[in-house]
DNA sequence: TATTGTTATACTCTATAACTATA
DNA sequence: TATAGTTATAGAGTATAACAATA
């Protein structure tokens, strides 16, 4: 994937450069390890942080919609068909459509899905540990915190 | 049962979800919103974050080849390529062979890409300061020292 | 035989716009 | 007329493996 870094230390390449002073750079290379880390957990490639987010999301939201699922998670409205048509494929979630408005649909999640919810969260809470394992717990809260008040 | 919608906002309804607590989740969100100010910034959608951020690191390290560029930047090899051809089309870098091992390449700046990295310079700080719109300097820096240790 | 860069290819993720059904 | 979800499609970004040149 990577190619191995030699005599020179990717990080001591970056310090004394413009990119090394940018918070996006830092960003999405903080992401890819995040990602990396949550794939190694999890172990199964088609399970994505997205789509597991999401059934977190409806289990601990029971009655959302889509529309609004898509504003939370920040994707797109198609995105998240998508993300509904896997679950839905896996046997996680049922497609239910809201009572009082019947162009909304509303996943519901199954007893499958919260099974599978309750053997991937200790796995990506091990990810989550893996990925924070040089800061201490009062610098972990710190940039969680600090990542929150980034967004809008 | 949770009324959906217009009264609660994403954060809102991430607050009181599994979401809410990991980290990879808001290196995501974080890192959209730095990419959407960025090309807001730059106004040219083929103007990338790693496309300039690899032009200014070859700037910042005369005579670095592709193979330790991929290495700083996170990026594949073959990404590399891509990313020096589009650089060398623009006229902003050159391919040169490495006199001491003639299978490197090194990449070389040129006046135009100088002058190219002096107008986009300031508008990717700008880019930055909006993401950060909500952060004191002094937050700001932690966390820019956070997200650098969290990486490799 | 190993390494650097290159190429071709495939694959994932996302965005866009048009369509349906409901309101 | 507007909204929620869906579908099809195209595009960008990335990864994979095979290849040529050089060491």
């Amino acid at each position: 994937m990577i190619p191995p870094s030699t005599d020179s230390p990717a990080h001591a390449v970056r310090e004394r450069a413009f990119i090394g002073t940018l918070l996006g750079f830092h960003l999405r290379v903080a992401q890819l390890k995040a990602f990396g880390a949550f794939a190694k957990a999890i172990g199964d490639p088609t399970l994505t942080p997205l789509l597991l987010g999401t059934l977190s999301l409806i289990d601990d939201h029971p009655g959302i919609n889509q529309g609004d699922l898509a504003v939370a998670l920040v994707a797109d409205p198609s995105t998240m068909v998508r993300l509904i048509d896997q679950l839905e494929k896996r046997g996680w979630v049922v497609r239910e459509t809201a009572p009082h408005d019947r162009r909304q649909t509303v996943p519901r999640v199954t007893d499958d899905g919260r099974a599978a919810l309750g053997r991937v969260k200790p796995l990506i809470r091990a990810s989550e540990d893996e990925l924070a394992a040089g800061l201490s717990e009062q610098e972990r809260d710190s940039l969680l915190s600090l990542l929150r008040r980034l967004l809008p």
